[in-house]
RNA sequence: GUGGGUGUAGCUCAGUUGGUUAGAGCAUCGGUUUGUGGUACCGAGGGUCGUGGGUUCGAGCCCCAUUACCCACCCCA
């Protein structure tokens, strides 16, 4: 018998739960911040939703599985096609701009390594309905600020930012074939691994003319749009790139955001920005990636809609905030512990009743242990304060209470109790 | 799918050229005479040494297979 988890998937004790909860809890809120709405979707799909997207290829990386009817179905793999879908079947009546978001569990059939699983938390922003490249930037900026809401700073995270058409409208400037542009767009996903001389080799390799090999080396040598601006200054898509980091730089983000001409994003259904989010000692792989899909909605049947979007990837992100130092240690089961001098647990739990009747977190031991040891219970728990029942001070209608932080106690009035306990908590 | 590395207590690891009953720290639980926690002292539980086979009088240690994890490649929505 094997009773250890499946092969890429985790457990989530109290103690994980800690970082987990952080995260969702900041994503939701840097979400909010920005007028994003959520939504969900299921968990499981018709397989056709991945495989007209992506090809049947892509079935290998698929948890599918058949119903008792007879449907071929898949674990979601990722969240865009059902947003898509979702918006699609709306057709004209979502209001514009829709501005999304999710946090969905995900499921990818793949040999795992560090910082990728086969279970999985993404968050998923998308904002469609707007052409302009003012929602490539709203987006950007909110992904930035998802980090920065964590405590990363433009130190630790940057976003590398491109666009395909500032690709297309280069290479078809220098008469590249656009059947060449795939293999190109492939290798240069590869860039940042080999090493310059092998680069150039395989792009003369790859499209087999000279002159051509030669441009083409120069424009993906470019390390800003001014370089890209001294290649060609007559393009729609350099125009673009310039509003969009000129408004990042207005939302106070410039720190974070550089032009990164090797940013291609896979093969997928991008058609416009693209970018990614890496740690700036680029030790993992990327954090967050997204971009532009003009095509997408359209492709489920709904009208064609604009539409941007990125995700961001739970378990990468986790490795660097643990990295970084920027975990919460903090674990507080409840505000209050009642300890008791008596032996009777019936004025005990009329206490925590009360306590927690007026919204106080409130525990006390389930077995009437001696003092010494309810306390250690009361300080395991992260207590903050202990209340003490049962003693001689009820006498003069008052509960002893001690703040655990300090090791101060005080008297409060019994009949005030529950306000008194809740200013305190409130101080601290 | 390919190549490499690592598996000893819940965790981090010791364990001699193969030799009795496999150890430590941390953690957990119990106690230090029942009205005071975090620090201290005493004690206890917990391991078929990843799994299966082989070599040997004898294997945690050597050999083979297998599995899990880690790293690199492939892929990455």
């Amino acid at each position: 018998m094997n009773w250890s988890v499946p092969k890429g998937t985790r457990d989530f004790y109290p103690e994980d739960m800690i970082l987990r909860e952080h995260v969702f809890a900041s994503w939701e809120k840097s979400c909010r911040k920005y007028g994003f709405e959520q939504y969900d979707a299921p968990v499981f799909e018709h397989l056709e939703l991945y495989t007209e997207k992506s090809g049947n290829e892509i079935e290998g990386q698929l948890y599918v599985f058949e119903d008792k009817a007879g449907r071929r179905l898949s674990l979601r793999p990722e969240m865009t096609p059902s947003l898509a879908r979702m918006v699609a079947a709306k057709g004209q009546a979502l209001k514009k701009p829709v501005k999304w978001f999710s946090i969905p569990k995900l499921f990818r059939y793949e040999k795992m390594q560090k910082g990728r699983l086969r279970e999985f938390f993404q968050l998923n922003m998308d904002i469609l309905g707007v052409e302009d490249v003012s929602a490539d930037a709203e987006l950007i900026a909110a992904a930035i600020d998802t980090m920065r809401d964590l405590g990363l700073t433009s130190s630790d995270v940057s976003v590398h930012i491109s666009s395909r058409n500032l690709l297309e409208e280069l290479f078809l400037a220098v008469e590249i074939p656009a059947e060449k542009l795939p293999a190109l767009y492939a290798l240069l996903d590869k860039m940042q691994k080999m090493e310059r001389d092998e680069f150039n080799r395989l792009i003369l390799e790859t499209l087999g003319n000279e002159n051509q090999a030669t441009m083409v080396q120069k424009i993906l040598g470019a390390k800003s749009l001014a370089d890209i601006e001294i290649i060609n200054a007559d393009l729609v898509s350099l125009a673009e790139l310039k509003t969009l980091f000129g408004y990042l730089e207005a939302f106070g983000l410039a720190d974070y955001a550089v032009f990164d001409i090797s940013i291609v994003r896979g093969l997928a259904y991008y058609t416009g920005t693209v970018f990614e989010v890496f740690d700036t000692a680029r030790t993992m792989r990327a954090i967050a990636g997204g971009g532009r899909y003009n095509k997408l909605v359209s492709l489920y049947g709904g009208p064609e809609t604009p539409a941007v979007g990125f995700a961001a990837g739970d378990v990468v992100l986790s490795d660097l905030l643990i990295e970084k130092g920027l975990v919460p240690t903090e674990r507080v089961k409840s505000d209050l512990f009642i300890v008791s001098f008596g032996k009777e647990l019936k004025p005990v739990i009329g206490c925590a009743a009360q306590m927690r009747n007026a919204g106080i977190s409130t525990e006390y031991p389930l077995k009437l242990v001696n003092v010494n040891k309810q306390l250690k219970q009361a300080s395991s728990a992260n207590s903050r304060i202990v209340l003490f029942v049962g003693g001689d001070e009820e006498l003069n209608g008052q509960f002893k209470i001690k703040i655990m932080a300090t090791g101060e106690e005080k008297l409060i009035a019994m009949a005030s109790a529950a306000e008194e306990i809740s200013a305190i908590l409130e101080q601290n």
